[in-house]
RNA sequence: GCGGCAUUGGCGGAAUUGGUAGACGCGCCAGACUUAGGAUCUGGUUCCGAAAGGAGUGAAAGUUCGAGUCUUUUAUGCCGCACCA
């Protein structure tokens, strides 16, 4: 007996999907080639790290939407490249490694088979001969390459562009006579001041304890959060990356792509230009005057106080004998705290520094303090203090009892500060009078005509510290030569990162690689060999710090477009074509990390001439995140309570109840419509065991003896985050072991709008589980009949319908059209193929598996293949070797569409109150007269004379009296 | 504090250029079939009202013949940033 596909008309999903998986695997559907003359179209997902709690029903949602857009440009004629891959290096198998001395390798290759067979079942069109993994040499190479080609290049101003850094030297050599008498050592130490990635000497918060450097969200209130173990800032040198060189061009950047308004906006705010002035001031009775920034120059003249971040190098300069005991103490209580501590803590603390500086304008002699209200991070890390017109200036002066000068004609400073930059300026010498808007360009003018200070931009971006004290990430190809680094020939990369001991810091405090015994780097033989040899005469230390997490996705992108090249990131004609990505899809959580850190690598790569595109991601949509739907049981608590005993959720408001229960989770795997499975919820956990009910109907299950039936438990229910905590995951291989993958991703795109965040309900899945049955049923008897006006009609209303749905990424109306057009199409008993065919090709986006089934159906009919023939799945995928991937979608024909008569709702002072059909292309004035003659119009007038008539040809009639 | 997004039946949501608010689905109600069912099919289901009718898109105001949609104010929720001079 042959696979009988076609005689059973039961809708055998598992079936169906299994076949079309493996026919589209064997026949290479998915594969893309870099050669085509298609029109080339990128698709990508954020690629995800592979957790070991493997997908939830949450995680396929953009995957799902990128599928159906992928699949739909493919079906218009693109050559579309959909890859996926993995994010592999990270701390979740690395803590696990400690936990368990379980190579993190091992762990994250079980995980990311895992997530591979998940995403398989679920039907995607990737190309999996693209897969990239971040923690694999032959990827990681090119993250060390371009880690080497930072190092080797500097942020030229003038040009706004990366160049080598050897133009530098050629520079210095020419230009600067000092640079020839340096030794080499002063020359790399000069050269690190400049080159994109660096080595610089940053705070970190350290926990001796644990013998790491810890994020600030994992330091809570001075204390390590896992563990609990103090915490100190410690300066250590770290490499980083000149993010903050790109900061014009990242703003810039923006205004060229398509992205959501809210993205663009956290990625300005987070580069935060602000346009000011640098002013020098001097200080009394000192040589040297120091620079502040000010974004309102306009001020000046309100001045009353200095104020200098505590790790201002200019502290040491202007603190007088006399005050210094007491700004040493300040400075030791500031440098044990967080930065985040300094920002939570809004109490007003400072101390006096004993020096004066001189305001260049008034000459007036002005205090110069010290307070962590200032950051040594930002401008210059001074200001001068405007207490009238700035809160915390204010608060500050307040606090000390200096004067405050208000500069603005009205402003009432007496207890608050007025920050608005409006009104008319007084106090202020030659400006006053003018508009604050025009006192700022004067002074502006002023001080650099003048020469006390310069018009300058800021930028609030940082640049990103590169260097990680962790095992599981990639190693830098950096080794240490009389201390200063240098970076492993290019034919050496990959850099592997090698086995250690330990995947704990070393009892020195080492990182985890200090760990590593061959781990040195023989200069002359170019390889890497064990520590013992290292003389520092040919072999060498090798760097014991890793890369972030952010290292492996900042370039990946690229590397799928050339994916197995083991001669460049990507081939340059191979880069010409693909260009970028045109959709990129994920969460918004990447806001400011990956997505500013990819621009950056990306304008880095492109000012090298490497890639042929400025901004990476041409198009950028945020999925929204699925929320868990958590379910709880009540156990009363009140008078008499056994703690076993669970009344209905219905009943919890009843006086004998209310407040004497308590919610309790419960998996919502053994609810059902929120009844709850009784059996299921007793065999659950041990402590359920013994459990007892109330039930909706207020029987009690002690006194009914009752096991299982017709009895309802009703739980309550609640919109929580998707959490094991919360008992509220939902795991897609359940959902498709019950419904199938189609239905999975009908039901995912039906949920709602892709960028809103929404709960999973897995109780609406029947839903279009049913309709897709319904759809399936239609495919039964296939003929080759004229289609009738109407069933045309409803093929292309739903044509017009999902082709616009899919333009504009509204996947969610899709379904409901779908459905529609199956209402509509089965009431006709419609089973032609002219209508079914192209709604196959539709649906296929959308439910690929089933949908190739329905056509590979009409297919048949078409070929005039017998049913002996077609009834064998082989010979009939040998008979039609093509598949519904590749066929063409539909063109809507506007002719169909057309309605013979129009409907016209007629409204009497804006409120419906019949409907007038009338035929189509009426004139306004037939239409008007028509509305008037009618039966019911005298009644709703009601003996008023109508003031006017509008009428809105194809639209709406209404009548205002 | 700043910025962004949201708020529509019991629930998820629809309404694309301002033009019949509540499509579609869930749930619920009634019926049919089947003697259990969480199967299938048919009909109903915004609220108040027996009906006629009235009210109605977080709240208030405005523009308009007409507002869920535009404008202003405001409330609530979510997300991001935050002593940025």
């Amino acid at each position: 007996m042959h696979a009988n596909l076609f005689l059973s008309m039961e809708y055998n999903f598992s079936e169906i999907e299994k076949k079309w998986q493996k026919a589209w695997e064997e026949n290479g559907v998915y594969t893309v080639s870099n050669e085509s003359d298609k029109p080339h179209y990128y698709v990508l997902d954020m690629f995800p790290y592979p957790s070991g709690a493997g997908l939830h029903v949450g995680h396929p949602l953009g995957y799902i939407a990128s599928d159906i857009y992928s699949r739909y440009k493919r079906l218009k004629g693109f050559n579309v490249l959909h890859p996926m891959g993995f994010d592999s290096y990270g701390l979740p198998a690395e803590q696990y490694a400690i936990q368990t001395g379980q190579h993190p390798e091992k762990t994250t290759f079980e995980n990311i088979d895992r997530y591979i067979s998940q995403l398989k079942k679920i039907g995607f069109c990737y190309d999996w001969n693209r897969e990239v993994r971040t923690c694999d040499p032959k990827f990681y190479k090119w993250t060390q390459w371009a880690f080497v080609q930072m190092f080797n290049s500097y942020f030229d101003p003038k040009t706004q562009k990366a160049q080598p850094i050897s133009k530098l030297i050629a520079e210095f050599e020419a230009n600067d006579p000092k640079w020839a008498t340096l030794s080499e050592r002063e020359k790399q130490e000069r050269l690190m001041n400049y080159r994109i990635a660096y080595l610089a000497d940053t705070k970190v918060n350290w926990c001796p304890k644990l013998g790491t450097v810890l994020a600030n969200d994992e330091v809570s209130e001075g204390l390590s959060v896992r563990g609990g173990y103090p915490v100190e800032q410690r300066v250590m040198r770290q490499w980083c990356l000149r993010v903050s060189a790109y900061a014009g061009r990242l703003l810039e950047g923006l205004e060229r792509i398509d992205w959501t308004e809210s993205l663009k906006e956290t990625q300005r705010n987070w580069i935060g230009r602000s346009e000011g002035a640098e002013m020098q001031f001097a200080v009394k009775g000192q040589d040297a005057p120091f620079t502040i920034f000010t974004t309102r120059a306009d001020t000046v003249f309100g001045v009353t106080f200095m104020v200098l971040a505590p790790e201002s190098e200019y502290v040491q300069r202007v603190v007088t004998p006399e005050q210094k005991a007491e700004v040493d103490a300040y400075l030791a209580r500031c440098k044990n705290r967080t930065e985040r501590e300094r920002i939570a803590d809004r109490k007003v603390t400072g101390v006096f520094t004993g020096s004066y500086a001189i305001n260049p304008l008034t000459q007036g002699e002005i205090p110069i303090y010290i307070s962590d209200y200032v950051l040594a991070g930002y401008g210059t890390g001074a200001i001068m203090a405007v207490p009238a017109h700035d809160s915390r200036d204010y608060a500050f002066a307040k606090h000390f009892n200096l004067p405050i000068i208000p500069l603005i004609e009205g402003a009432d400073v007496s207890e608050e500060s007025f920050d608005a930059k409006e009104g008319k300026m007084i106090n202020s010498g030659f400006l006053n009078g003018m508009e604050v808007k025009d006192a700022i360009q004067a002074m502006k003018e002023y001080i650099t005509n003048t020469g006390i200070g310069r018009v300058k931009v800021n930028y609030r971006l940082r640049d990103a510290i590169f260097s990680r004290q962790r095992y599981w990430g990639e190693p830098f190809p950096v080794y240490y030569k009389d201390g200063m680094p240098y970076t492993l020939p290019e034919e050496s990369l990959p850099l592997e990162l090698p086995e250690v001991s330990a995947f704990l810091p070393t009892e020195t405090g080492e990182p985890p690689l200090g760990n590593a015994a061959i781990w040195a780097w023989d200069e002359k033989n170019k390889k890497v060999v064990d520590k013992s040899l290292i003389d520092n005469k040919t072999i060498f230390p090798l760097e014991l710090c890793t890369m972030p997490g952010f290292a492996g996705s900042s370039a990946y992108y690229l590397r799928y477009m050339d994916p197995h090249n083991d001669q460049a990131l990507v081939d340059k004609n191979v880069n010409a074509y693909w260009r970028q990505v045109d959709l990129y899809l994920g969460g918004s959580e990447h806001a400011t990390g990956h997505l500013i850190y990819s621009r950056f690598w990306n304008k880095f790569l492109y000012d090298l001439g490497y890639i042929c595109e400025d901004e990476p991601f041409k198009k950028l949509i945020n999925q929204g995140m699925i929320q868990g739907r958590s379910n709880f049981v009540y156990r009363y608590i009140g008078e008499g309570a056994t703690g076993n005993l669970y009344i209905s959720y219905n009943l919890i408001e009843n006086p004998e109840y209310k407040d004497k229960v308590q919610p309790i989770h419960v998996n919502v795997n053994i609810v059902n419509n929120d009844v709850l499975d009784i059996n299921a919820f007793r065999a659950w956990m041990p402590e359920f065991k013994n459990a007892e009910f109330v039930f909706a109907d207020g029987t009690s299950s002690e006194l009914t003896g009752y096991t299982a039936g017709a009895k309802q438990y009703i739980c309550g229910w609640a919109v929580e985050k998707m959490s094991k905590s919360m008992f509220n995951v939902v795991n897609p291989d359940d959902v498709i072991a019950k419904f199938g993958a189609d239905t999975l991703r009908l039901y995912e795109m039906f949920l709602g709008p892709l960028e809103m965040s929404k709960p999973w309900d897995t109780n609406g899945i029947d839903g279009v589980h049913r309709f897709l049955k319904r759809l399936w049923n239609m495919y039964e008897n296939i003929t080759d009949e004229e289609p009738t006006k109407e069933e045309l009609r409803s093929l292309h209303k739903l044509i017009k319908k999902i082709t616009w749905d899919i333009e504009n990424f509204s996947f969610n109306t899709s379904i409901p059209a779908f459905m529609i057009a199956q209402n509509e199409l089965s009431a006709l008993k419609c089973s032609k193929r002219a209508i079914l065919e192209p709604i196959a090709v539709l649906l296929a986006p959308y439910a690929p598996h089933i949908a190739e089934e329905m056509w590979h159906r009409c297919q048949a009919i078409g070929k005039k293949v017998s049913s002996e023939n077609f009834i064998d799945l082989q010979a009939s995928l040998d008979e039609v070797r093509s598949f519904v991937v590749n066929a063409e979608w539909p063109e809507c024909n506007e002719a169909y569409l057309v309605e013979d008569t129009q409907k016209y709702p007629v409204q009497f002072n804006g409120k419906v109150r019949f409907t007038l059909e009338c035929p189509k292309d009426t004139p306004k004035e037939e239409v008007e007269k028509l509305v008037l003659a009618h039966e019911d119009t005298s009644k709703y007038l009601a003996g008023n004379t109508p003031k006017k008539i509008i009428v809105v040809p194809g639209r709406i009639v209404n009548i205002v009296m």
